[in-house]
DNA sequence: CCTCGGTGATTTTTT
DNA sequence: ATCACCGAGG
């Protein structure tokens, strides 16, 4: 390890800063990995830290791994002992440990956001009639957001309503509901160890004196819980080490707070601010590209990124009539990069907005016979009979979980419905057992009537025969091999339409868990299928990306985070597709957007190409489009209009946008407009939008002057919820009702 | 208890 | 266009 060859010299301080805190500013591509890496293997190497005295925090599981074997490399090591995980992982290793000290038991199983969703909707369920106008995602929601902030969902209960009552009474069910299932959500994993380190003080020095040393990746993307578990980690003489960069803060959305980063220094005080301004992995021009879309958020550091790199090509702008086209000339621009150049596929990149925008892509390229792989959209571990043999799985390792045990039930159909199922819940309520607790109560005091008897005892006993060759330590991979057996599982799969896919996805599942054994062996029997269990738990999709195969990768923005291909494909640059429709509702939420965008962009090291459909298709209906407002914001000389007799976009169309250009000096140069062009498909007069935002002032012919409270629907269909002046409010339908905006 | 067909929402993004 | 959910009928 040669630091002063290796290194520009802000990477180096990175490196070697001792003593207080360090927050990184590192800008896209400007190696920030490789000064973390450095950093832990010379922690090691030069400073006296023991590996287990680090802890790394990465922000998805891939790169963990990554960074791990960057690490083992740097210190010619096959295992290095540091911690290196996300914030979940972590997390999750230290509550198998410690939660029993918060009244759980170690065996806890993580559920996911579909099965939280279900224990959601059970409880809104119990809340009778009164609860059916709330909506379970809004539910969700809010839980998330509370833990996402670290606090306890009951306080963000809004008003004390009616609604409010029923909302608080599902919120403290879902809770109860959770800890009897001996469960935690992702926000739970956070949340936990936080109360953890409020309650055993003990436990929380422990784990301070341990890390000595903590760098945290991709630090705009942490949420307030992340940030105070930082704190609590964070001790005396330790060393803390947070790398970030605000232009791609893209998970908002999701309880990412960047001010986290933006303002490090108040809640550590003594930081030193270090910036990583040269890149290392982009061509000039896409560098002033995406700076240029950079620049068009007001509220942001300011920061010059530069490059060594050649100028290179200018970047592609590709108007296809529809998505189709658009697609297709994508397929045939890769299949010239391959043959003309040499290009691998596995050097080309897809990027789009949403997951619906990946089918024509795919198809096009079955068309075309270019290999390609789609990271996410159909997640592997949330297919039915994957998550079918995976409840199999969780509830062996934990009997209390109910969720689960619902899920496996009457799966495959054994005659246990809904209303049995209903009878079963009601039993264990008033029995306060769990749902396993309430099956093997009602069986032997009889209080079943004779079918269901009879085949709720054949379940029991199935899972009995099961449960023991779960207690005699046998693999992940026997135990699933003995469910499917068991339950004839694969039979009942072989009847259903696509059989055949389904039982090669269980297959697959099947050799996942070998492959995982493989990997842990030296784990015991249980300990092994909590750890396999938890693994499937965290995954994400970028996780199963494998850069060996030579294929095109089709993937959404968020998942190109922190990837790099040589030529990039950004697609749907359109308004309302991104910037997303829904993004609208917020200038923060527009903002988020346009650095997904630039995030997109500047994951292209040689070629950058954007494109747009006029058309779309969008809830079966075909819309006309307008280019995406972030075009406006790369300097027109950049840009290479592609086609001979393509036109383009019109001014008027492209001044449609939201978002003023910023830079005066650089106005595309649009010529005439390609939707002229024959043969055009009809056109409806006012496309999928919502005419109406949150907060507009309206005013009705006979009900007078309200706000709006809320927008759904577009189009013809939208709706709009009005708080009139006179205190009523209305829901009513835009197209139809005697309204108009008067602010 | 299961299956079929109608209906209405649905599309951001994911640890 | 597609899917989840609901009610009716087998």
């Amino acid at each position: 390890m040669d630091l002063d060859r290796e290194l520009n010299p802000q990477q180096r301080e990175a490196v070697l800063h001792e003593g207080g805190p360090l927050l990184v500013l590192a800008g896209a591509g400007s190696g920030k990995t490789r000064a973390l890496t450095y950093r832990m293997a010379h922690l090691v190497l030069h400073r006296g830290f023991a590996p287990w005295n680090i802890l790394a925090i990465t922000f998805t599981n891939k790169a963990a791994e990554e960074m791990r074997l960057r690490v083992q490399r740097l210190l010619g090591l096959e295992k290095t002992g540091i911690w290196i995980g996300t914030f979940h992982a972590t997390c999750a290793r230290i509550l198998r440990q410690h939660i029993e000290r918060l009244g759980y038991g170690a065996n806890f199983v993580i559920y996911d956001a579909a099965d939280q969703l279900r224990v959601v909707k059970a409880c809104l369920k119990r809340q009778g009639a009164g609860a059916k106008q709330i909506r379970p995602v809004a539910v969700q929601g809010l839980l998330d957001k509370a833990k996402n902030q670290g606090i306890n969902p009951a306080l963000l209960v809004p008003e004390q309503s009616a609604t409010g009552r029923i909302l608080e009474e599902a919120v403290a069910d879902y809770e109860r509901h959770l800890r009897e299932a001996n469960a935690l959500d992702f926000g739970d994993l956070i949340l936990l160890v936080l109360r953890l380190f409020d309650t055993c003080p003990d436990v929380r020095a422990k784990y301070q004196e341990r890390f000595h040393s903590i760098l945290v990746d991709e630090y705009q993307d942490t949420n307030r819980a992340q940030h105070l578990l930082l704190q609590k980690f964070a001790s005396e003489g330790g060393e803390l080490c947070v790398v970030g960069d605000d232009d791609q803060s893209i998970y908002r959305w999701r309880g990412a707070e960047v001010t986290n980063l933006l303002a490090f220094e108040k809640d550590f005080p003594g930081t030193r601010i270090l910036a990583l301004e040269e890149n290392y992995r982009s061509t000039q021009n896409i560098l002033r590209a995406a700076d240029g879309v950079a620049r068009g958020n007001p509220e942001r550091r300011e920061k010059r990124l530069w490059t060594r790199n050649e100028e290179g090509d200018r970047i592609v702008y590709e108007e296809a009539v529809t998505s189709d086209e658009e697609a297709n000339f994508v397929a045939r621009e890769i299949q010239r990069l391959a043959a003309e150049f040499d290009i691998p596929y596995r050097h080309m990149g897809v990027f789009f907005r949403t997951n619906a925008q990946s089918r024509s892509f795919e198809e096009k390229f079955v068309f075309y016979r270019i290999p390609h792989a789609v990271i996410g959209s159909v997640r592997f571990y949330e297919r039915a009979e994957v998550k079918d043999l995976l409840a199999y799985l969780r509830f062996l390792y934990n009997p209390s979980d109910s969720v689960s045990l619902l899920r496996i039930l009457n799966q495959p159909p054994r005659g246990i419905g809904a209303a049995s199922q209903a009878t079963l819940q009601d039993y264990a309520d008033r029995q306060g057992t769990s749902l396993w607790g309430a099956i093997e109560g009602a069986l032997e005091q009889g209080v079943l009537s004779g079918a269901i008897r009879g085949r709720l005892d054949r379940f029991h006993g199935m899972i009995r025969t099961v449960q023991e060759d779960c207690e005699n330590q046998v693999s992940p991979e026997k135990l699933l091999k003995a469910v499917i057996k068991r339950t004839g599982y694969k039979a009942y799969l072989e009847g259903k339409e696509d059989g055949e896919r389904r039982i090669e996805n269980m297959e697959e599942f099947v050799r996942t868990a070998g492959q995982f054994q493989a990997l842990e062996d030296e784990k015991p029997g249980k300990e092994m299928l909590g750890a396999f269990l938890q693994r499937i738990a965290l995954v994400s999709d970028i996780d199963q990306y494998e850069d060996r195969a030579n294929c095109v990768s089709l993937m959404t923005l968020h998942c190109a985070k922190g990837l790099e291909f040589p030529v990039v494909f950004l697609t749907g640059m359109e308004d309302g597709v991104l910037p997303h429709q829904r993004s609208y509702t917020s200038p923060e939420a527009l903002a988020e957007e346009r650095r997904l965008c630039y995030v997109g962009m500047t994951r292209a090291k040689k070629k950058l190409y954007l494109s747009r459909a006029c058309f779309r298709t969008s809830y079966g209906e075909r819309q006309r489009t307008d280019p995406s407002p972030f075009l406006a914001s790369i300097p027109s000389d950049l840009v290479d209009f592609q086609g001979e007799d393509d036109g383009f976009a019109t001014r008027e169309e492209i001044g449609h946008g939201h978002v003023e250009p910023t830079d005066g000096d650089f106005v595309l140069d649009y010529g005439e407009s390609q939707l002229d062009r024959p043969p055009l498909p009809p056109i409806p007069s006012s496309g999928r939008k919502q005419v109406y935002r949150i907060g507009d002032m309206i005013e009705h012919e006979s009900l007078g002057i309200g706000t709006v409270r809320n927008v759904e629907g577009t189009g013809y269909k939208e709706k709009v919820t009005i708080q009139f002046a006179v205190g009523k409010i209305r829901k009513l339908m835009v197209q139809v009702s005697p309204i108009k905006k008067i602010s």
